[in-house]
DNA sequence: TGACATGTCAAACAAACGTTTGAAACAGTC
DNA sequence: GACTGTTTCAAACGTTTGTTTGACATGTCA
């Protein structure tokens, strides 16, 4: 139980078995609530080897989430060189399943992505660092992604609509999972790892179908993709007694 | 500053000037790192005052949230009476929309939709008040939507995972605002409720599409629902040499 | 062995926390 | 005015917080 009684004590061990402590105990209560002495007792460490090992609190804190990110960047990589000759619509399943694996997580590292959401809940500096280091790449591949399926004519405004659209269908179960399980409660839909692959399944169906309809009605338009717009109103476009006068007066 | 000043100052108004300066208070730090004390400041009250009106600081949160509810469901129905008879296209429009809208809120109800964000993450008893009160009926209301623009050949759990795609893309810009601000500084795409329209535009042709390309491959395997996913397969064709073995057995 | 650096420990620190207390102010009724 | 019930107030309560302290244990090199 004591870090100090354990034989095969490497030098400063305890600061590794702190950070873990510390990742499970920030993710379930936050920062502002999770305390030091929890944290200590988890690790099986002193209360003062949070300050020694760490400035304060606060540093202890920002270390969590930089070996946070490093770790998913290992463990979830969002990229892999064997895929990037496969096929855009492969590519794109193989990232919309890599996010919610990292999300279903139950294993050792289940914390990570409730970490996440709180840091995009109420922001510290940390998520800066998170940004830089993981969501700005994975944008820019999903968006390179996404350029190769709905091709060049589709104007940048809608890519990154699109971008948001698919990534949101994963994090929604990152950041609304009490809501799920107590929705549908004696579901099939369980949100384990099990879970992934007909989930990833789907989202990538629901947005390959969505991005090949955008590709089309952009080639169609292709002289004024600004216009594309109004595809939304053809589509609205009822046989009953109510007409709306423009897309933006519908009841919002 | 003063309640006690306040010449028109009916009585328990201070009950009601801490609901709200609590509500606040509660979404900027949450429910743990709020103090009693600042929101009895921000009320201009006593420190007592909390103690008094409400039992305790718990029972404060929860009559926060309930009456959050009250006033979501007044001020962001997710229905309406009058849009009964029009075409579910346009109806689907008006549920998106609807939601945007409490999102996107920066006025005197700003802290709704972050206060909500939070008790998603962490869930308290409040949790199951907000999902009998709003959250259910929504997503009923959802399901019948969904069910009159995809046909009765789709199958329930399609259908759930549909409604789930479309409510993420809404949420989305209430859990991940911070990130969306960051990643896209210099963008047009501002979050504030002049973009609801356009968003709302685009979410629900992102989702419209999706929806008729699943309602027709439901209806051409009407005799086998459960295997439609096979559609994903076809989609995943690709004309190169990795040639995956089943869905399931692409990278994740 | 002695000196030194590195970790660990129990104990204590001041500050902030939610809550309680008893007096005071207020409004309405007789 | 005297009485009653409601509301507000400053002050204090005990607890918990992050952090500091000085002693102690351990390993290393001369």
């Amino acid at each position: 139980m004591n870090a100090k009684t354990d034989p095969a004590d490497p030098p400063a061990a305890t600061r590794a078995v702190l950070l873990r402590a510390a990742g499970q105990v920030f993710a379930d209560v936050g920062f502002r609530a999770a305390t030091v002495r929890e944290i200590c007792q988890r690790a099986g460490a002193n209360v003062a080897a949070v300050n020694y090992h760490f400035r304060d609190k606060e540093t202890l804190y920002l270390e969590v989430l930089r070996s946070a990110m490093a770790t998913a960047n290992v463990r979830y990589p969002f990229t892999r060189e064997a895929d990037a000759a496969a096929p855009p619509e492969q590519q794109l399943r193989g990232f919309i399943g890599n996010l919610l694996a990292l999300i279903f997580d139950d294993g050792e590292h289940a914390w990570l992505g409730r970490l996440v959401a709180r840091e995009m809940i109420e922001p510290s500096h940390a998520l800066d660092l998170m940004i830089a280091e993981r969501i700005r790449p994975m944008a820019n591949q999903l968006r390179c992604l996404i350029r190769k399926i709905v091709g060049e004519t589709c104007d940048d405004e809608t890519m990154r609509l699109c971008a948001l659209s698919i990534v949101s269908q994963c994090l929604f179960y990152n950041h609304c999972r009490s809501v799920v399980t107590r929705l549908f409660p004696e579901q099939k839909l369980k949100l384990t790892p099990a879970a992934v692959p007909s989930l990833a399944d789907h989202i990538t169906g629901f947005s390959l179908a969505a991005l090949r309809d955008i590709a089309r009605t952009s080639q169609r338009t292709k002289s004024a993709p600004a216009v594309r717009r109004h595809s939304l109103k053809a589509i609205l476009r009822k046989p009953r007694s109510h007409r709306a006068k423009s897309s933006s007066a519908l009841p919002v």
